[in-house]
DNA sequence: CGGCCACCCTGATGGC
DNA sequence: TGCCATCAGGGTGGCC
């Protein structure tokens, strides 16, 4: 489920029970998730300390003192919850284990992190860090949609000449890393640009006019997440899941919010994905 | 290469 | 508290 502004939520979650602390034990129930855990992963995880927390697009990378870098992926189901720790103002009690606890590490001073994930699309591996940024799954991502090398420019050459659907475009990880389904469909709102108009048939206006859509759309939804790590949502010790609340996307039926515009949001289908869009404003 | 589609898996939801 | 169909926020592999 989590696309990056939810991932970047667990990241600065998991922060203050992992950064600096120890890895006193790692359970591991089975023997993978979307793919075989790497051998031995609960042995080399066992005495590390965890140097630093970092995302690239929808990835948590763990820095460890051993010299080999965690990676953890959510899919659509990931869950990482904490417990025996400080959390938003509570202490969250450990608790009882449920379904598809699948690794659980438990941390110098007490603090447990159990990642859940019922689908088992997510994934773990381990890599030596200096040579992280060459994992396959990192190599070919496209830039951080918050970082400088994304740009007007950038995104307007990327689009030119694409017979895909924009929509199709921006969920393209090569293009821009860490865009999903629900933040695809609010940004080309925000836009006035149909889902299914051809990312090549974009003026270059159009297409770096995206750019700081993006970047807004992904700091109201990370501010949201930061705000929910302080708050009585997070009392299950659950992290990443918080409330926000979508313009467009889930309000198929419903009337768009465009200041002045009279549409009604509709859904259709593409590549298998729901995208949500007012045939009214977006033209 | 570019662009679709099925598929990996379980759970939630809604209609009957 | 039944049964079935549908759908879900991600990403890969295969096919044309």
């Amino acid at each position: 489920m989590p696309e990056l502004p939810e991932v970047e939520t667990v990241r600065r979650g998991l922060e203050p029970v992992l950064t600096g602390g120890r890895i006193l034990s790692a359970r591991v129930n089975r023997e993978g998730l979307r793919w075989p855990f790497p051998e031995g992963m609960a042995d080399r995880l066992t005495g590390a300390r965890v140097d630093a927390l970092r995302r690239r697009s929808k990835y948590i990378l763990a820095d460890l003192s051993t010299g080999e870098t965690l990676l953890i992926h959510l899919g659509m189901s990931g869950r990482m919850l904490i417990s025996g720790a400080q959390l938003g103002g509570f202490h969250h009690d450990h608790p009882a284990p449920a379904k598809h606890d699948h690794v659980v590490l438990e941390v110098e001073g007490g603090a447990r992190v159990t990642f859940n994930d019922a689908r088992r699309f997510g994934a773990m591996d381990l890599m030596p860090t200096a040579t992280a940024g060459a994992h396959p799954l990192l190599a070919v991502l496209g830039p951080e949609p918050l970082g400088n090398a994304f740009d007007g420019d950038y995104l307007a050459a990327r689009l030119k000449g694409r017979r895909t659907p924009v929509k199709a475009a921006l969920l393209d990880q090569h293009i821009v890393a860490g865009l999903g389904n629900i933040y695809v469909c609010e940004v080309l709102w925000r836009a006035h640009i149909a889902p299914a108009r051809l990312a090549g048939d974009l003026s270059p206006d159009e297409a770096a006019g995206l750019v700081p859509l993006i970047r807004e759309v992904l700091t109201e939804a990370i501010d949201a997440g930061g705000s929910s790590l302080k708050d009585y949502r997070q009392a299950d010790g659950e992290l990443g899941y918080f409330q926000h609340s979508f313009r467009v996307y889930d309000r198929e039926g419903q009337n768009c919010l465009a200041p002045g515009c009279t549409g009604t949001v509709a859904r259709i289908v593409q590549s298998g994905r729901s995208s949500f869009f007012c045939p009214h404003c977006q033209g």
